[in-house]
RNA sequence: GGCGAGAUAGCUCAGCUGGCUAGAGCACACGGUUCAUACCCGUGGUGUCGAGGGUUCAAGUCCCCCUCUCGCUACCA
């Protein structure tokens, strides 16, 4: 037995990022668990436990606003929502082991568990910045940041903040996250993404985060205070070890004692930050181990601009899926991993790997292969143990090197999480089938009877080749391997088993009816099926959008509160409408836009953050709301004197506040 | 503005500590072949290795500078 089936290699904990219920996500969103399941099905059949947990992020404003515009509550809302992803995750043959909601009712208990713990460990506190938070600028700022005691951006007072929250002390830890991550450099995959978080965060110094909030109320409740709600984040993070059975009072289960720590996060990159700071810092402050491995991958984005439904541009799995099959899908979004780059994806670039990887390389070697088996053999495949020539001899060790010398390959690739390549590599075992069909010429040895046993051998080797190399494919396209090995009417064999050749059972009998596994599509079509969709997707926002119409007037938005002011305080500012006379951007900004304001018979010179929503051109003879006594400031190094008023929606928009009537420039606004 | 990455064949990209006529896959063209899903096998690129300087016997590979793209971050009075 020693030397046969599976060995024990130790538990494998990954995790994917857990996605968030504000809609249905698209094929880039889904990219990610169809890597991490590749991954795991791997590691199942390297010999590891494995355990798989994936799942979705429930709370938080953006979905509490979606819910009130559907006019259903937030937990119906994301009942609906949860239950889609999911619905991907098992048509894309995700072999999760666990799938997470935070709304499960033991991740909320936990959360609030972790939160009081830390609050009680002093970790966590109430409102307090004296002295560390600069109000104009929004920012907090530790005591090594500041210069001469204020602000280092803008130089005024720093002081307490008036609003109500609590807040984790980040810097505790930092000098202590430093130090792990500069001792573990495989912490941070890949290493640029290190170097971000150092430069970005760490080394400047860490400010304490805001874990609460009370201007919603879709989120976890602070037990002991709840007009809170728990920070979306430290309450989304946690689900890593709640879901394994975390207890923050020291009972956690059997399971969580063997999963923890996770041996791969698996993530996003713009959600790195939060994996490498925030959640390490978190686990630090519960006395828990860190992950091993956070792997920040790149996006697999739609090309064709920004995508959006009224363009109707956006790829969904289950379209893809549903019209290519999953193990093209799932072969597509692999082998275009992208390591270091953004990928892209189009129906178009999935149906030229379909066609050439796919149908030609391995579904015509499989169906070629089975039918000159049948054709010759009856379907028997044999090796009679031909006498080989000295180039035969050759031919054949060569190709016997090839194959049972991939696995090798394909481990190394995968020791890195570099999927693409080990797909790459794998499919040089099909490529090599081929050219060995066109060296040997089976149907050149069909026609002289005393090369009938050297044919067999041939057709032999190819199918132990086609064997082998579904073996490898199983972790990637499982659907696809089961059914070549089914055709083959053999087994997949095993991870131990893949360096020797001559396994297949000699004597077995193919099946005589082959089935086309990928079949070669015409690009007229796919685009054709393309554009459908997207006149589908097209039609539908439209339909949303009338709709959303009608209802706008549920479509508001809830600020944090500010601490009542006095009128004093209030007369303290005063607000006149100013003429723009002229506008240019601030060369050195990518925000600012320079205007000059005419407000009465003086001129001021105002800067502000709106060159993304109004071009100089439109904002010349606009009158608009000025705060003029202002203190003036320097940004970007041009000094401005007042403040344009803006309105601000939920998406940042920014619209100007006019007159709505004509008024002079000077009018003051009281 | 700060920090960082990148600019190599039509497309996507490899090219480590400098060394022979700069590579792979896809696409394209031609040739071969016919077992197979018009498939497979073979052959084919005169690519200013972003521009310009420099170091060296020798640079895509090191140094300087410039241009452009991208990422993280700051600014948004």
């Amino acid at each position: 037995m020693e030397n046969k089936g599976k060995y024990y290699r130790g538990k494998y904990y990954l995790t994917t990022a857990i996605a968030y219920t504000s809609g249905k996500p698209h094929i880039g969103n889904n990219y990610e668990v169809v890597l991490a399941d590749s991954i795991c099905r791997f590691k199942r059949k390297e010999g590891y436990e494995v355990f798989f947990q994936t799942g979705t992020d429930e709370h938080g404003q953006k979905i509490e606003l979606k819910a009130q515009e559907a006019g259903i509550t937030p937990k119906e809302f994301v009942d609906g929502v949860a239950g889609t992803i999911r619905g991907l995750c098992d048509l894309l043959n995700v072999s999760y082991d666990k799938f997470i909601r935070t709304t499960d009712k033991d991740h909320e208990r936990q959360v609030q568990k972790i939160f009081k713990r830390l609050y009680d460990q002093g970790d966590i506190y109430k409102g307090a910045y004296e002295g560390l938070y600069c109000t104009p600028c929004e920012s907090f700022w530790t005591e090594s940041q500041l210069v001469d005691g204020k602000c280092p951006d803008c130089g005024r007072e720093v002081k307490p903040a008036k609003e109500e929250a609590y807040f984790f002390r980040m810097s505790k830890y930092a000098d202590k996250l430093i130090k792990h991550i500069n001792e573990h450099p495989e912490f941070i995959q890949p290493v640029s993404r290190k170097n971000e978080m150092m430069n970005n965060f760490l080394l400047p110094g860490l400010q304490d985060l805001c874990v609460s909030r009370t201007s919603f109320k879709w989120g976890i409740p602070v037990d002991f205070d709840d007009k809170h709600v728990v920070y979306v984040w430290l309450d989304a993070l946690t689900n890593y070890i709640t879901g394994i059975g975390y207890d923050a009072e020291g009972n956690s289960s059997e399971q969580y004692k063997k999963l923890w720590p996770a041996d791969l996060h698996l993530i996003g990159k713009d959600i790195i930050r939060f994996h490498t700071i925030y959640w390490p810092i978190f686990l630090m402050a519960l006395g828990e181990p860190l992950p091993k491995q956070v792997f920040g991958h790149p996006w697999l984005l739609m090309s064709g601009g920004k995508m959006s439904k009224s363009k109707g541009n956006v790829v969904y799995a289950d379209d893809l899926v549903n019209f290519f099959g999953v193990d093209a899908v799932r072969y597509y979004v692999l082998h275009e991993m992208p390591y270091d780059n953004d990928g892209n994806v189009t129906w178009e670039l999935i149906a030229e790997r379909t066609n050439s990887d796919l149908a030609n390389t391995l579904g015509n070697l499989v169906n070629r292969t089975i039918s000159m088996s049948n054709k010759y053999f009856s379907g028997v495949v044999a090796d009679k143990g031909a006498q080989l020539t000295p180039e035969d001899s050759v031919t054949d060790e060569d190709l016997k090197k090839t194959v049972t010398g991939t696995y090798a390959k394909v481990v190394d690739k995968m020791a890195t999480h570099r999927v693409a390549d080990a797909l790459t590599e794998i499919f040089g075992i099909f490529k090599r089938c081929n050219k060995y069909i066109d060296e040997t010429e089976p149907w050149v040895l069909a026609k002289d009877e005393t090369k009938s046993d050297r044919l067999a051998t041939v057709l032999y080797n190819l199918v132990e080749g086609i064997v082998i190399g579904a073996s490898l494919l199983e972790p990637y396209m499982p659907e696809t391997a089961q059914k070549i090995a089914k055709q083959l009417n053999t087994s997949l064999r095993d991870f131990d088993r893949l360096e020797e050749f001559g396994l297949y059972e000699s004597g077995t009998k193919v099946t005589d009816t082959p089935e086309i596994l990928f079949a070669r599509l015409d690009m007229k079509e796919v685009l054709a099926k393309e554009e459908e969709i997207g006149a589908a997707q097209m039609a539908f926002a439209q339909a949303e959008q009338a709709g959303e119409e009608e209802t706008n007037d549920t479509n508001v938005i809830d600020i944090e509160p500010k601490a009542e002011i006095s009128y004093d305080d209030f007369a303290k500012l005063q607000f006149q409408v100013g003429e723009i006379i002229a506008c240019e951007a601030v060369p050195k900004s990518k925000k600012l836009l320079c205007s000059k304001v005419k407000i009465g018979s003086q001129v001021k010179q105002i800067v502000s953050g709106i060159k993304a929503h109004y071009s100089p051109e439109e904002m010349v003879g606009k009158k608009v709301m000025v705060l003029v006594n202002l203190k003036p400031a320097t940004l970007a190094g041009v000094v401005s004197e007042g403040m344009l008023l803006c309105a601000e929606d939920a998406e940042g928009n920014l619209a100007l506040m006019k007159p709505e009537k004509e008024m002079p420039a000077g009018a003051e606004i009281c």
